[in-house]
DNA sequence: AAACATAATGTCTTTGCGACACTATGTCAA
DNA sequence: TTGACATAGTGTCGCAAAGACATTATGTTT
């Protein structure tokens, strides 16, 4: 028989980092470990894959958020594979980290009723003792988000079905941590084609605000262009 | 003890997609399989992990590149991971596809003298059964490199250490498809400030060109615009 | 020495974001 | 009711970097 089968296999675990924008603030969904290693400390939401239950490790991914938010995300898409040695104490460990994004409302109730996950705004993240390197995952992770922000619209998926261009500006402004201008999201989602009018209008405070909708079929565009850093 | 001792583990893989441009192609390293299953197919360089030999993935991938041949690459980055219960007949796989640059220059004798790996024109592969998915994984890579190379310098991964901008061009030109501007790379190596002007040119039938070198500690600069598509 | 080939530069056009003034239209309070 | 205020949306100019292409520079070949 082959050599395969005589070396020794690593641990694959897959786990996700799950963002979303609520007031002004970048947050991460993070849940509290129910068993060793790390137990009690916080750490991704994230598992073991599950042959009989999962066609790929984007159904792991999947099953696991909804294990801990009860829904699947707006958007997901892999991150990167971790791997080492040292960073699992069971032994050589490959992670295979996923990015996600979802509207803070969609599952705001259901965190709130759970005491094992919350969400952590990105900066309190540096005072927290996470579980193996999930710090250093979740800024890779962050990084990836703010250079994806320039030159798409992925932050919809940060937003409600129907959104108006000023909420589709903080959440950019959170994200770059840099102001941008109306006119340019503007230009970008006309040009893009992606999105449809509605025919409602919200108030906030002033003139009624367009709302939009990202069409049923749309493929993310890729501008040529980035937003000035 | 915890559930994951139980759980049936899957197969885990590393390959490698190393790309290479000769005579105005652009070539993709196969090799023939010596074992089961597929034995005798065509397909990527890669393996199992030896957890004892390498420090984490990265390490398998250029551990198998430089058993095939004789080589590590110039540039290396993880691609995506491939999995499902049926693109292995062993049983449910996970893939880690790496995608990979080399000088053609650099590995031409060795992979010359060895019959069991050839550089394949990217265009004859639609004609060849490979093994696996690797012909997807192949495309995918092709993507992601065309997508690179419209905003960075990766190309200048496929040349000698000491490069024309004649010869930058042709790379980039058979890597997206399409003509051009001498003057629009000339004004990006200017710009980027990743390289070194050589003291030597050389001949290309015409007037000397400026041979350029890559900066020793240069990283890699990522450009605010695409070249247009 | 002339023809030719490829390299490099000069410069005008095009495109899309940034800046910002200006207009439009809602809410709220006197 | 009306005027201050707030937020939404438009018009227009500036700017940076890529595209196009003519022009100049400097080799090789005959």
């Amino acid at each position: 028989m082959v050599s395969q089968e005589t070396i020794k296999k690593p641990l694959f675990t897959v786990d996700s980092v799950l963002f979303t924008v609520h007031e002004d603030t970048l947050k991460v969904l993070m849940v509290k470990r129910a068993q060793q290693p790390f137990k009690g400390a916080w750490g991704l939401p994230g598992g073991f894959i599950d042959i009989d239950l999962d066609q790929n490790t984007d159904m792991t991914a999947r099953r696991k958020l909804a294990d801990k938010t009860g829904f699947t995300p707006n958007y997901l898409e892999q991150l990167q594979v971790i791997s080492g040695p040292d960073r699992d104490p069971r032994g050589f460990s490959v992670t295979l980290a996923y990015f996600a994004l979802v509207a803070h409302q969609s599952v705001a109730s259901h965190i709130d009723s759970v005491e094992m996950a919350c969400w952590m705004p990105i900066s309190e993240l540096k005072e927290l003792t996470t579980a193996f390197d999930h710090r250093q995952i979740i800024e890779l992770a962050r990084q990836r988000l703010k250079q994806k922000t320039l030159y798409s619209m992925l932050p919809v998926f940060c937003l409600p079905q129907k959104f108006t261009i000023g909420q589709l500006m903080v959440v950019i402004e959170t994200i770059i941590e840099k102001r941008v201008q109306r006119k340019s999201l503007m230009r970008r989602i006309e040009a893009s084609e992606m999105f449809e009018i509605s025919n409602e209008k919200i108030s906030s405070g002033g003139r009624l605000a367009q709302l939009y909708s990202l069409k049923p079929d749309a493929n993310i565009v890729n501008f040529e262009r980035n937003l000035s850093i």
